[in-house]
DNA sequence: CAAAATTAATTTGCGTGCAATTTAATTTTG
DNA sequence: CAAAATTAAATTGCACGCAAATTAATTTTG
């Protein structure tokens, strides 16, 4: 007899094996970047989100904590303690806004500048650990942002 | 004057954009599935990570911490309090091996091998808001998994 | 076979992530 | 314009995820 599930939803047993979910290949690559980071960022006295929030403001400096939020998808939440960190380390400085005291401006400090040079030395190991060609790399990235895109519509809809 | 980096690694700017990097689709990617998951698993008091433990249960029932640590590339220092609360859930039940006291075996109860009727219908629910054809998802998977095989093989390399 | 080395889990400490609450400032509106 | 609503950060509580130290059991080896 066939399976109460099968019936149901059509789907054989093989289809919920961890090897065949997408959810858990992007999961495995996102740990595996991470430990592919951490000793490139270690020297520097970095986390992978750190060095996140430090991409986000070379490429826009002195943003609030919210427009932070934004670019990685985080809250104040995780973002308010990792930015405390960050200043402690001596790489950005925040202070209320003058106009705004609601609100929180992060800016780089010099030393934070100092560090985009060594970011393209990550940039290009990282590349180098990643085996892919730069087509390669802009498809899969194309690939995932579509995916994102469409798995965060769905979490609007409530 | 060219900037030191730029001569050193021929890396335009551009390449340091948040947008641009892979490692950041793939981060971003994980949350989305995440956000989706995180619905669909409160009903039944999981987190993704403990879901993750029953599809590689529900595959292979009777798995020591270690083998399931490597199945889903995590340590026993997750592991352990993670099974805990799976136990604590009553979906699994852990217990001492006797033929070799270090070890302890995981295995389903029957709450854990019933709710893996519910999965497939999990299962269904995340494939729709993917919005991606079988296709898309088995390319993007594997092309996600050789991905995560090259940055491990650099991970071994020390 | 007893000491040393190895192995499997657990525990501890720290840094995310996220939900929910709190605090303080600004905007809305009655 | 003052009360109510909204907004931005910070805080709290909980669950990963990982490194390092600890504990207990087994294996190796001298």
């Amino acid at each position: 007899m066939i399976s109460k599930a099968a019936k149901l939803d059509a789907l054989p047993d093989e289809a919920l094996t961890l090897g065949q979910q997408l959810c858990f290949a992007v999961y495995s690559a996102a740990h595996a970047f991470n430990r592919t980071y951490k000793p490139l960022l270690d020297r520097f006295g970095l986390t992978y989100p750190q060095y996140l929030v430090l991409l986000a403001l070379w490429q826009q400096d002195s943003m609030t904590v919210k427009r932070i939020g934004e670019e990685l998808g985080l809250d104040s939440g995780t973002l308010s303690p990792l930015l405390k960190r960050l200043e402690a380390a001596g790489y950005v400085r925040r202070m209320r806004d003058p106009a705004d005291e609601r609100q929180v401006i992060v800016s780089l400090t010099e030393g934070g500048r100092r560090l985009k040079t060594e970011a393209f030395t990550i940039l290009a190991e990282i590349g180098k650990a990643t085996g892919c060609s730069l087509e390669e790399v802009s498809e899969l990235r194309d690939a995932l942002h579509r995916l994102t895109q469409r798995l965060g519509a769905n979490n609007l809809e409530n």
